[in-house]
RNA sequence: AGAGAGGUGGCCGAGUGGUCGAAGGCGCACGCCUGGAAAGUGUGUAUCCCGAUUGCAUCGGGAUCGAGGGUUCGAAUCCCUUCCUCUCUGCCA
């Protein structure tokens, strides 16, 4: 969420940024900043009333204490009217804040300078690629291929006990998942974060905080009878971690890293692309979020970005690293920078990390402040990206390193499966 | 799920109708002490909103003691609702 004054400051500028996403945000300011307005006369007329009000139940009190009983009550009947005044201003306070609230959620993120401009995935911009393409052996399989082939990977299991999208893992299958939860971890705590083990249910004031809702209310899950979430992804339970808190400068940066199983409904994707491992209601990500001085967040999205660098280097999968444009950018975030990984079976690049810096725009909703070297508290800046998302990863994994008598496990996952073939 | 207790500032913890934004401690900041540090010692130290002035410095006002509502001239303090925590009992991985 933006923060108003920023609005009231910078309005033209934020348009115009906005305008890279393709959000025409001149109404919406213009609302807002009108409720703004009529917010602080209200505030002001309040104060007014109850300053009043104060100055006569002081009064009041000197008068009881010394006796003066009529005096009092004379002004107790002052008061009467002073109240009534109050409670009305104290209502239309209270709903034009709650509308520009409302207002102020329908308003996405300020994207960073280095956005590009454009509409959708195809004018991101490819700031990086490494790894070389594999050339496959003639009758190469796609991946769902191979998990059958395999048994690896049971999909109408999955559909028989719960439903299209929720793949049941066999065998190596289950061990290489296993494997790589514990190979992310171990690399991610190597390198400076802390690992948590979080709820995968989170409340509404999480879903909040983070801005899952109410923006993207309907693709969670839902559990109605005790009004919480399933969680699309761990950075919800993790961020939220921290929600509300006044940290001391020298609390920052925190570095955190945790595993869950994300549930996504994903409404209204459809398409050829979906097969296999492509497009899941439920899988497992491992998760890497920091909290950070703003004069150091996008030094640490740098981090961010090649901490997973390393990781897809020695997995040895070819990948590439895109700044996603305005078109494409989430809601909350202000710069992401997307991992693909070259799917060699499918001939295409397969979205495995996204990597974002939310800037304010989280902490706000989050009441995420510190407090700096000089004694004034601040909003924090929040970053997360996905160190790294499982299933696309397998898909990868499993198309790039088959051969024709089985497929081959990465160097650096052996450790953890306990065996180099698949076969 | 039943019975009881409780939710206060960055943290701990006093405070049961008016001068309480709130004692005390810890932590933190600055100073003194010291060759330096520790200890000791002095001072300071909540947040948000509105307004004036405008440099994020200062001043005035308002709100905030889990949340929401009520009683009252006046509430951290009384009442109601709700959420949460703890203890005991019950149930169960």
């Amino acid at each position: 969420m933006l923060l108003i004054n920023k609005i009231r400051e910078n309005k033209d500028a934020f348009i115009q940024a906005l305008n890279k996403r393709g959000f025409d945000a001149t109404e919406v300011f213009d609302k807002a900043l009108q409720l703004d307005q009529e917010r602080r006369a209200t505030q002001t007329r309040l104060d007014e009333k109850l300053a009043q009000s104060n100055t006569f139940s002081k009064e009041i009190g000197m008068l009881f204490k010394n006796g003066e009983v009529q005096k009092a009550n004379l002004l107790k009947e002052k008061t009467v009217q002073l109240k009534e005044q109050s409670k009305e201003l104290q209502e239309r306070l209270n709903t034009l804040v709650e509308e520009l609230q409302q207002v102020l959620y329908t308003i996405p993120n300020i994207p960073n300078k280095l956005v590009p401009a454009g509409t959708d995935e195809n004018d991101n911009e490819v700031v990086f690629k490494e790894g070389e393409i594999p050339t496959l052996f003639e009758g190469a399989l796609p991946h769902w291929e191979l998990a059958k082939k395999y048994d690896l990977i049971n999909f109408e299991l999955g559909v028989k006990i719960t439903g299209a999208g929720f793949p049941v893992y066999k065998g190596k299958g289950a061990r290489l998942q296993r494997a790589l939860i514990a190979y992310f971890l171990d690399k991610n705590t190597q390198a400076g974060y802390t690992e948590y083990q979080v709820p995968h249910l989170v409340n509404e004031a999480s879903g909040l905080g983070t801005g899952q809702l109410p923006d993207k209310e309907g693709q969670m899950y839902h559990v109605t009878g005790d009004n919480l979430y399933l969680i699309p992804t761990a950075e919800v339970p993790v961020t939220n971690l921290f929600r509300g808190d006044l940290l001391m400068h020298n609390d920052l940066p925190i570095a955190c890293t945790g595993y869950t199983p994300c549930f996504r409904r994903e409404a209204g994707s459809y398409g050829a692309h979906v097969r296999g491992l492509n497009r899941l209601h439920q899988f497992d990500k491992v998760e890497i979020v920091r909290i950070e001085h703003p004069d150091n967040s996008y030094k640490a999205l740098d981090q961010m970005v090649e901490h997973v660098k390393e990781i897809l280097r020695e997995l040895k999968l070819p990948f590439r690293i895109l700044r996603l444009c305005g078109g494409d950018l989430g809601f909350t975030s202000a710069l992401t920078y997307d991992f693909e990984v070259f799917s060699t079976a499918q001939d295409r690049w397969l979205e495995i990390s996204s990597v974002s810096n939310f800037e304010t725009f989280q902490a706000n909703r989050l009441k995420l402040r510190f407090k700096d070297t000089n004694g004034k508290n601040k909003l924090a800046h929040t970053l997360n990206g996905s160190s790294l998302a499982l299933p696309r990863v397998l898909a990868g994994i499993l198309e790039n390193y088959q051969t024709p008598n089985g497929i081959k496990i990465p160097e650096v996952l052996v450790p953890y499966c306990g065996f180099e073939t698949i076969e």
